[in-house]
DNA sequence: CGGCGGTTCTTTACACGGCAAAGTATAGAC
DNA sequence: GTCTATACTTTGCCGTGTAAAGAACCGCCG
């Protein structure tokens, strides 16, 4: 008996996930953000490109993004006699990407041991239920 | 030295994180298959909307988009009076968020390890290189 | 030295989608 | 019958992801 009758229950917002940060939690920005966090060198935009499959402008949008944010910043020169720019993760973009990333590990260790289990034959509706 | 010239790269898209299914890769959606999948006998929307911290507009809508997708479905009855309506997972949804979450678990194990480890001193920009 | 072409980003325009406020429906209370 | 409460739905706005077009910079060939 799951004793979940209507009162005891204290798990408000349980599910709610309110770590994940929407600058990061966007699907372009977390491969960038990885990209950077394995690079303290920085990275380079057509690596970038190269690393996360992105097309020029919108790199640029999600780059411009994060940089509004603070999580990024970019130094400009020139390799090979073509202007470049580097991009490498600020102090706070890694601390902010370090707190996101455990909230990450918080619903893979809520949701995936439950999910990966094999299906158990769901319990049935109650009688008179209808569906949709 | 950290063998990186340019041709060697064969890891062109390793960040692309193509398996992030943009129907769950939302907070609030990501949210409600929690909910969902710790729950086989199903939750109803009350239940959702509290664990979730969603308003009535947005869990209505999400939900929505979770049905179209053929993620979950709904069960129409009524407890103590009042309408209620029961969403559980379909099987194919189970199937396809432990992908999702199988795909963040990589996520999770690219960054973390490299984002929280202390902040090592960067390596400095080469010379000549402007900020910003 | 003057176009031509190739990089390297930027800007613009659109369309999709999250969100909350207002609306609908059903049921019990009085 | 009307009022209030619950349980969703619908509507509309606005923020944002995306790609197509544009700008800046450089090397090269004639």
């Amino acid at each position: 008996m799951t004793r979940r009758r209507k009162a005891d229950e204290a798990d408000a917002g349980r599910y709610a996930y309110e770590g994940l940060d929407r600058v990061l939690h966007e699907k372009a920005r977390l491969g960038i953000m990885t990209s950077l966090v394995t690079r303290p060198e920085g990275a380079v935009f057509t690596e970038l490109k190269r690393l996360c499959l992105l097309t020029d402008g919108n790199l640029s949008r999600h780059l411009d993004v994060l940089q509004e944010a603070g999580l990024v910043d970019a130094w400009r020169g020139s390799e090979g006699g073509r202007p470049q720019t580097l991009y490498r993760l600020t102090a706070d973009g890694r601390a902010r990407f370090t707190a996101y990333l455990e909230e990450l590990e918080h619903v893979v260790r809520d949701a995936l041991p439950k999910a990966s289990r094999r299906p158990e034959r769901s319990p049935d509706v109650p009688p008179g239920w209808q569906p949709a």
